[in-house]
DNA sequence: GCGTAACCTTACGCACGAGTAGGTATGCTC
DNA sequence: GAGCATACCTACTCGTGCGTAAGGTTACGC
């Protein structure tokens, strides 16, 4: 009424980011199925059937969502760890990137890794997605192990690779649910578990079961 | 009509189990909002009101799920490491247990750890049980540490352990993903990581980040 | 052998939410 | 300032699936 034409039209381009944006924010917080899209669409502050003429149905908006989320996370992360550094240099800049974005994202984090791991028809994408980088840090491993003149298994290596996301997404969980915490101090501890046990293993120390 | 009566009369304690076997199995399958309780029902072999009789709403039969399969898990890995064992040994078997579970019970395993946490009414739930489990590995720290006469903040020590436990998750989703996979095999290379990683920060080597 | 309680069914009400039909307003181009 | 494209809305349809009402059937105590 007085200044503020609260109903600006806007291009195309800016809306679909406000959906996303809404979108995010609505399916972190209820999840896929319980989100519902009138929500969605009061969220951004526009009626329902322009989500539908933008972003299409339900499912392809949660894809545009997932897909906006996790191209903006690896490229934070392949950002910062470039790939002549050392590695252990490398493995410091990729987690200080990632729980760095995880802090400033949370959103965006629970959509990719607490909704879409359940839902089936996002599975595959996000795994896809955890595949790369779960490369990324196996082909690190390598790197450090080959300059030492070492090797191990293939398998072997993406094992632990496996492990390491594994133990970096707990914690980014964490991280997401205690908002007081520190992304960098929290990287640090990763670092610490990460790094020390990895360093054992480049090392040929190994630890066996016990006979029997 | 001819021998076998397919639908027998059985006590109620019988059929609670057969839904819930078949609820764990629909769930992990469709995940909590896209299973419906007209399949789980027929899976069971049984009608949807004996469902609503016996184990009440869609959200209290999830609940059942998630506290059945809980508490399965803790007891399979708390039967398994006792206290009195010297902590490498316990850790050892603990996840020995652990990734014994998920083998056996790949279904239950998916409702709790896939679906449980994506949904709001449930990850409380969840985050309970899993607090319990840090804090297990937790104690088995501090005890290791205590033992040789040294000590680590609560909270540092807490981060250690959250990354462990989310590490040995990861990897259960692994192993679940792996049908050819072997659990033990699975448990002894998480040993390596977690072990070998824990060793050194328990000896007092941290990694600390560069200046700057 | 008969009552009664527990087991089990078919068939429905009802709410909620995805997706759409059809129409209005606003800015842009010439 | 006419015409056109694009942004935007209100108000619906319709499927799906939770939860229930009301009534059949089998076992078991006495």
């Amino acid at each position: 009424m007085s200044s503020a034409p609260s109903f600006k039209r806007l291009p195309r381009a800016v809306r679909e980011q406000q959906m996303l944006d809404a979108a995010v924010k609505v399916f972190s917080r209820r999840g896929f199925h319980a989100a519902s899209m009138d929500e969605i669409a009061e969220d951004a502050g526009i009626s329902k059937p322009m989500v539908y003429a933008y972003l299409g149905t339900k499912e392809e908006l949660f894809v545009a969502c997932l897909h906006r989320e996790g191209t903006r996370m690896t490229e934070a992360i392949a950002g910062a760890a470039a790939p002549e550094l050392p590695a252990d240099e490398r493995l410091w800049r990729g987690l200080r990137a990632f729980f760095g974005f995880v802090g400033a994202h949370r959103d965006g984090w629970a959509v990719l890794y607490r909704q879409a791991r359940g839902e089936q028809p996002f599975a595959g994408e996000l795994a896809a997605m955890r595949a790369r980088l779960v490369e990324v840090v196996a082909g690190m491993l390598d790197h450090a192990l080959r300059a030492e003149g070492r090797e191990i298994a293939g398998t072997e290596l993406e094992v632990v690779a496996y492990a390491l996301v594994g133990a970096s997404e707990s914690l980014a969980d964490w991280l997401a649910d205690h908002p007081e915490a520190d992304p960098e101090r929290t990287a640090t501890r990763m670092m610490n578990v990460a790094w020390l046990g990895a360093d054992q293993l480049l090392n040929g120390v190994t630890w066996r079961p016990p006979a029997g």
